[in-house]
DNA sequence: AATTGCGCATA
DNA sequence: GTATGCGCAATTG
């Protein structure tokens, strides 16, 4: 470890501004109606960072009267930024006052921003030796990272990570950091009103930096590029260049690096606990004193682990980090999880890594194999087939492993009935109750396995499901899961089979000891990852719906899939006829309006012949990439006026119609089994709801007329079946109900109101049997809002109220309803303090803008915090009735069979003779599946069709 | 052949 | 206002 000298620069108002939105929703006013919110959250990040890095030079950088150089180039420069909030604005003074107590010293030039301050100290400090670390969130700062300098990044949830050069690297896709500005410049950042480049966005942007190296590189050689792209870069040359200039970082601000007025002294004690004392703070009093107290401070400070380091933290991260290995905290008193350790590593691979994979090919190894295996308690395997359709998938291969670095590989034979045998081998293994199986996404597995006869029995673990409770945000494939928590690259797939299109290769074309290295590889890392997960699902309530929900339910969907359900191909293609027709019709009256022929399907061609050539419009609307808009809401205004644009429309909605679904989906028929196989996600949507693709059935038309016919093709196995749809009534408004306590709305509930009429009866202040369609509809729409967290500006979107009327009756219902209204406070303040909100389950959902300081980005985590437990207890509700009718229906060897789920839905496949059993199970399972404050209510329709199961 | 934005289907 | 997935056009590789 190095003794290098440590400066700390501080980008002041980006941390008061995080400081201040911290506090937005209940603001720290003192007796004197100060506002000193924006004081208090700067001062515990200063003071955090102080007391977690000990730095031995500081100073706080602060704006001054703008930058008047970038001004001066770009007029607009940060023009659209809101302007500087009153509390921020009285709090800059106290922070003086307070820093120049602390002996801090504070750097500001006018003219500059806080940003040319902050570069131009950091590189005079690495010419006198020194790191330096820019304590500030803004990315902007990625262009001045040196071998001695470092982003300190305060991330959401407390503790920091520190970006050196690979972090940048790897973040921005460059070489060097200074390629951020042309970076930057390229694409343009809308916050501080950087143009960036027309048509380059961060795709582009990263490749042009690949290609050419820098924004002058790329505009020498405008000759490589082609088509639009080269004459959009072409005409906006000088934008370009200005862009990255507006990006670029002064290092020439007229201030001096004075090593001796930066050191950290001691602060003149009496004085800040003296302004501390009018400003009324008692927490941060103490805190202060517990930071500068003479003694040892990583033993007094509250956020220290309890591991005893030297109290001085250590330098720059060195230390090369060891796959699997328990991570160490580089910042001696630092929280090591939120601390993200950094970096001069390479990451390993299995190159780099030693470990003992082996095939197992003759038929003798194999039986002793397999006696190895069943002596086992635990172990991860990892199917490899010729598909990833798991109906069509064909066994290549199976891989084991049962200790990190170790594994087996069983290639299985081409032929059906050799490979038929072999799994008869491993049969006994699959089928053992006692033998703990892990894997990565087990319900592929599964769905393979099935197609072979064979069950997958006892406990499962599966480490996507896994990761998904533990960070639901992330992605959560096996390579990103094994680099992000093992640091370890595996072998990728195009690497063994090249390429998805032309020369794709299948598994089984490539040679057994790739195989194996790759497959052994996945159940290597597969095992690891789960030891790791395994730790963090500690939690009880992620523990407990791990085990109780989300491992049970991957069996459940895996037998859905497998089921599939029924579609009158028939039905469909005589439909598309009739589809055929009419858009025929209506394309040969549009035309002739237009007097010409063209795509009216292209919102581009379409825009041009209404607006320039037929002229409807006097200034037409735009969209932000300068067509004309031809959406929806813009059409629909001007339908009663214009014959063609209500037939524009209807023809959209038509060919819509005709190719998302009746075309579409007759082409999803498996061949094999007859029917539709729909794949339920069970790890992508943040709030725990399930998604389903190829093909999705979960958006199946059902509000207009005409596309509801689509449902019609759903049908019954055979005559013997029925559909049968069950679907909660009103599951959302209920939790709420449950949830906020809210009486009024919990009696209406309990008495089997329509609690839509019952609502508007409510506010409209009028007798339930007299509310008129309107005011029904308007309540209805106010009750949905809610669930979504309505502004006034929204519901006079959906509704014919005006903005005055919404807000007034958006007022009237939290008045109405007053506990549903605290009900939301109280999410948005619980995901403020904790970083999360829950469900029912105790399912998280982070948050980690709601502190933003743009209005705007915390709007939306602050809606997020209100509906992300409502739509995820429906959803974790659900789940459980899913797993107790699966399992009823097992236990009974029904023939009946559940087929879909479509969120509040599920549909069934119903054995007539079986059919009043039936709906007494699944009604009472559902309405039982939790128990809340208000009663559930299931609906249930019988039909030959989806439609009239409806 | 693959990416992007738009528009639109569901709960 | 929340949560998704998919088809098409447009644009490039």
């Amino acid at each position: 470890m190095s003794d290098q000298k440590r400066l700390f620069l501080v980008d002041a108002y980006a941390l008061i501004f995080r400081g201040y939105y911290a506090f937005i929703k209940n603001p720290r006013i003192n007796s004197k109606g100060e506002d000193t919110s924006a004081i208090m959250g700067f001062m515990n990040s200063l003071l955090d960072v102080i007391k977690r890095e000990r730095p031995d030079h500081l100073a706080v950088c602060f704006d001054k009267g703008g930058s008047v150089d970038r001004v001066e180039m770009f007029e607009a420069y940060k023009a659209n930024r809101d302007e500087t909030p009153e509390g921020i604005r009285t709090a800059i003074p106290h922070i003086c006052n307070i820093l120049e107590a602390m002996h801090i010293p504070i750097m500001v030039k006018e003219g500059y921003e806080a940003d040319d301050v902050i570069g131009t100290l950091s590189r005079q400090a690495e010419k006198e030796g020194y790191k330096t670390f820019m304590v500030t969130p803004d990315k902007d700062f990625a262009q001045l990272v040196t071998d001695n300098i470092f982003m300190y990044r305060p991330v959401f949830g407390g503790g920091y990570e520190t970006w050196g050069i690979p972090e940048v690297q790897k973040k921005f896709e460059v070489e060097t950091p200074m390629q951020v500005v042309d970076f930057l410049g390229m694409m343009g950042d809308s916050s501080d009103n950087i143009p960036g480049l027309p048509g380059v966005g961060e795709k582009t942007a990263k490749k042009f930096i690949k290609q050419f190296g820098s924004m002058e590189g790329l505009l020498a050689n405008t000759d490589q590029l082609k088509g639009k792209m080269k004459e959009k870069i072409e005409a906006n040359r000088e934008l370009g260049l200005l862009s990255k200039e507006l990006a670029r970082i002064m290092l020439d601000v007229p201030v001096e690096f004075n090593a001796k007025d930066f050191e950290l002294d001691h602060p003149d004690v009496e004085k800040v606990k003296q302004i501390f004392q009018d400003l009324e703070f008692r927490r941060l009093t103490d805190n202060f004193l517990k930071t500068f107290a003479p003694q040892d401070v990583s033993d007094s400070s509250p956020s220290t682990s309890s591991t005893t380091e030297k109290p001085k933290p250590t330098s720059t991260p060195k230390e090369k980090k060891s796959a699997g290995a328990g991570q160490f905290s580089l910042f001696g008193g630092a929280d090591s999880d939120t601390t993200e350790t950094s970096s001069e590593y390479t990451r390993n691979t299995s190159e780099t890594t030693s470990h003992f994979y082996q095939s197992v090919a003759s038929g003798m190894a194999t039986k002793l194999f397999v006696k190895n295996l069943m002596n086992q308690t635990s172990v991860c395997f990892d199917t490899e087939t010729t598909s990833l359709n798991p109906l069509q998938a064909e066994l290549v291969g199976i891989a084991f492993s049962w200790e990190a670095g170790k594994g087996f590989y069983v290639p299985f034979p081409e032929d059906k009935n050799e490979a038929q045998e072999l799994i008869e081998v491993l049969r006994p293994f699959f089928e053992n109750e006692n033998i703990e199986k892990i894997g990565q996404n087990l319900k592929y597995d599964i769905k393979v396995l099935a197609k072979y006869n064979v069950e997958v029995k006892g406990k499962l673990f599966d480490t996507m499901l896994a990761h998904y409770l533990i960070n639901p945000d992330m992605r959560h494939n096996m390579d990103v899961l094994a680099e992000t928590y093992l640091n370890y690259t595996p072998i990728s797939i195009t690497e063994l089979i090249g390429k998805k299109g032309k020369n794709q290769l299948s598994m089984r074309e490539v040679p057994l000891e790739k195989q194996t290295e790759y497959a052994v590889e996945d159940a290597d890392i597969t095992l690891q990852l789960k030891e790791h997960f395994e730790k963090e699902l500690g939690e009880a309530n992620t523990q407990k719906l791990f085990d109780e929900i989300e491992v049970p339910l991957l069996r459940v969907l895996a037998d859905m899939e497998l089921e599939g359900i029924n579609l009158d191909k028939d039905f469909l293609s005589s439909l598309s006829e009739q589809l055929n027709n009419d858009i025929a019709n209506l394309e040969k009256s549009i035309y002739e309006a237009a007097g010409e022929e063209f795509n009216i399907a292209s919102p581009k061609q379409l825009g041009v012949i209404l607006f320039e050539k037929m002229k409807l419009v006097d200034k037409p609307k735009k969209t932000k990439t300068g067509q004309y808009s031809t959406a929806e809401d813009v059409l629909s205004y001007l339908a009663k006026d214009h014959d063609i644009i209500q037939q524009i429309l209807d023809y959209r909605g038509l060919s819509k119609l005709k190719s998302t679904y009746v075309d579409a989906l007759p082409l999803q028929v498996e061949e094999s089994t007859g029917r539709v196989h729909t794949d339920y996600m069970q790890t992508v949507a943040a709030t725990g709801r399930l998604s389903s693709n190829n093909p999705n059935l979960q958006n199946i038309p059902i509000r207009t007329e005409r596309g509801r016919q689509v449902r019609k093709a759903f049908v019954p196995r055979n005559e013997e079946y029925t559909l049968l749809a069950a679907d909660y009534s009103q599951i959302e408004l209920r939790i709420i109900a449950a949830l906020s306590e809210e009486e009024t709305m919990i009696e209406a509930f309990k008495n089997g109101e329509d609690i839509h009429a019952s609502t508007a009866s409510r506010v409209f202040n009028v007798p339930i049997a007299e509310v008129t369609r309107e005011q029904r509809s308007n309540a209805k729409t106010v009750n949905f809002g809610i669930i979504y967290g309505v502004s006034a500006f929204g519901l006079s979107n959906q509704t014919d109220l005006s903005r005055s009327e919404s807000k007034e009756l958006i007022e009237t219902y939290y008045a109405t309803y007053p506990k549903l209204k605290a009900y939301m406070g109280k999410q948005v303040d619980f995901a403020r303090d904790n970083g999360y909100v829950q469900t029912v389950l105790g399912r998280r959902r982070y948050l980690k803008d709601i502190n933003s300081r743009n209005a705007v980005v915390r709007g939306a985590a602050e809606r997020n915090a209100v509906n992300a437990p409502i739509q995820g207890s429906a959803a974790d509700i659900i789940k459980i009735a899913m797993i107790n009718i699966h399992q009823k229906l097992q236990e009974g060897a029904y023939k009946s069979k559940m087929l879909l789920q479509v969120h509040d839905e599920l549909v069934f496949d119903i054995y007539k003779p079986e059919l009043e059993d039936m709906k007494i199970l699944i009604k009472t399972e559902m309405e039982s599946a939790y128990k809340l404050k208000v009663p559930l209510d299931v609906d249930l329709d019988i039909g030959d069709n989806w439609l009239e199961a409806h």
